[in-house]
DNA sequence: ACTGGCACTCGACTTTGAGGAGTGCCAAAA
DNA sequence: TTTTGGCACTCCTCAAAGTCGAGTGCCAGT
């Protein structure tokens, strides 16, 4: 309804001057700030409308507005220029992220940028095991009756597993596993390789079965069902900048969320291609998050996705210039993947 | 000097009482809690006396007293009892560690243990790679220039580096080498293989020459050299608790400095065989950290020592609690490794 | 539809004062 | 020589009260 261009540029006025100040915007200081050619008391009836509206409050009586989480709403889905990226910013990225010689390597760099960039705590997702096929399975005796099963995924991932096994085992016999292994599984997706392994195991002679399907068990318990998510994290002491103001006073409850895996990949798991996820404040389904904001987008070689990264700050935050940074570190982080 | 029986048992109580209470304890309050068998007035003597040598200040004048950090450094060495573990402290640490199936699992367990029962910052570091030796070294061809080399070490870690050859290498070739190099290497002393590898790459056919020194390069850089500790953090949301006293109120350096490896493994690493180490407030020699104290010691199979864990608190901590408890997880984590 | 004016609200900050915990010191007792 | 009771003093904490000023809402006038 009665929401006019004049307001929705008051709004963004409010947005950007808390965002930037941490204090509640009064009318007058807006007036001056921005070109918004009305007097304060204009302003004043235009910000009356909006927290009508619920876009804004006032903290107590005759102190200045402050964005809800509606009002940051609006403010990221229809009023927020996108911010380019400084060139300071590009040169940083890059140097950054060449010269990472591994995955781990890449992952932790990618974290510590994202939250060296956006002042805020960064989450970075390992590329899910779910995503990646299968480029190399590697059994390695450790004793007669031990096994290390490696896998090596097409996204660099390397995961391994101690497989007992139920008797002694020839090293004949392990070679033999793995040629057949590896030709029935190399290249696959590791989603679709249940039925593979399944008839792996029908397949064996029957003396070797048991030994083939104690790897097998292995290998799908504990790389395909329960498909191990790794994820880096950084720039928790960022939570401490803004003072006792964000995060209602208590950063408590957000260092317990940030120490819990599942939650920080709820967050930053599930994406959508291509898209930008922000979620703010109350949008959070976790409690303890409710205070927060968070900016999460998928990354991968081209246009596949085989991870999620992201940020998470006060929903007081610079929501446009964190969307461009947390973009674009996805896309160099997915043209480095693409080389190998 | 003047520290008498009397005086240090009135710098206890004072430790006691303010460790539980958070308090500036005063001598009214000291007689009354403790049985000194002396008036008010005389444990003031002795205070006066206390804080004259420096183990005790006053925050502000009329307040009581409050330990300094050589006050704790006194209680610790010579006045604390120890703190035998409840049997629901032990049952949680079997609990906790029982059922662990990897060595990232037990050192993930481990930490959320400390973190739990100490109500502390916990760090785990992984089994140091340069107190561990070979027991197994694999090379997974993964395209004809490019090698997987896995490292298994007797403490349980796999390490795995990508190396890239100087050209096209036949699959036979690849298992001669490893042979060869399992031959040499296993069982072998991590820092002890420097000059085994030389000699792996002198012995090696002029023509494989540059291709095992590819592998040894490797091999040498990234594990024994730059010796890759890893470790695991857990319980930061118990820096919160105590509320803005403890580390006189600002999270910030702590934080930043836990986010540091190189620092939580100067913390926690350099550890001599069965001592637990305490530093407090400003023994450590990092000033983010000046207000904190680290307790820390070794574990390992046996009496050996492969890393350490530790738990890091406010000055304001309960030593003997958190000694008994880090020496008791520590023995336990050993034990299990031990098994393997 | 916008503006200037004005009364009003209410938090932030300061001042003042009472209350009280705790100390230091001293002279007397043990 | 050590311990103790007494006492004056310090200074923090808390509450009450008052001032200041930013900011508002409303209204009448353009």
């Amino acid at each position: 309804m009665s929401l006019d261009d004049r307001k929705l540029e008051v709004l963004r006025a409010i947005v950007e001057d808390y965002v930037s100040t941490q204090e509640p915007v009064g009318s007058k200081a807006l007036v001056e700030r921005h070109q918004l050619g009305v007097s304060p008391a204009t302003v004043r009836n235009d910000m009356a409308v909006l927290e009508e509206e619920g876009y804004i409050r006032q903290p107590h009586t005759s102190a200045g507005r402050v964005p809800t989480d509606a009002g940051y709403r609006l403010f990221v889905d229809r009023l927020s220029r996108v911010k380019p990226l400084s060139p300071a910013e590009r040169r940083a990225i890059e140097r950054f992220l060449v010269g990472a010689v591994d995955l781990d390597d890449v992952v932790h760099r990618t974290v510590r940028l994202l939250a060296q960039l956006t002042r805020q705590v960064a989450v970075v997702q390992y590329p899910s095991l779910a995503r990646s096929s299968v480029r190399h399975l590697e059994l390695v005796p450790i004793s007669t009756t031990r096994l290390m099963l490696v896998m090596i995924a097409d996204t660099g991932r390397v995961e391994q597993r101690l497989v007992e096994l139920p008797g002694p085992t020839r090293t004949d016999d392990v070679l033999d596993m793995r040629r057949k292994i590896n030709a029935k599984l190399s290249g696959e997706k590791l989603s679709d390789t249940p039925p593979l392994v399944a008839a792996l195991v029908d397949e064996s002679d029957p003396e070797k079965r048991t030994t083939m399907a104690c790897v097998a068990s292995v290998l799908l318990e504990t790389l395909v069902e329960r498909s191990e998510e790794r994820l880096a994290l950084a720039g928790t002491a960022n939570l401490t900048r803004g003072g006792v103001l964000d995060f209602q006073g208590s950063l408590r409850p957000v260092l317990e969320a940030l120490e819990e895996e599942v939650i920080l990949l709820k967050l930053i798991g599930e994406v959508e291609p291509s898209t930008t996820r922000v979620r703010i404040g109350d949008e959070n389904e976790i409690d303890n998050l409710r205070a927060a904001s968070v900016v999460s987008t998928g990354y991968g070689p081209g246009t596949t996705i085989v991870g999620g990264l992201g940020v998470l700050g006060p929903t007081r935050m610079d929501y446009p210039g964190t969307i461009a940074t947390v973009r674009a570190v996805a896309r160099y982080v997915g043209d480095l993947l693409a080389q190998n």
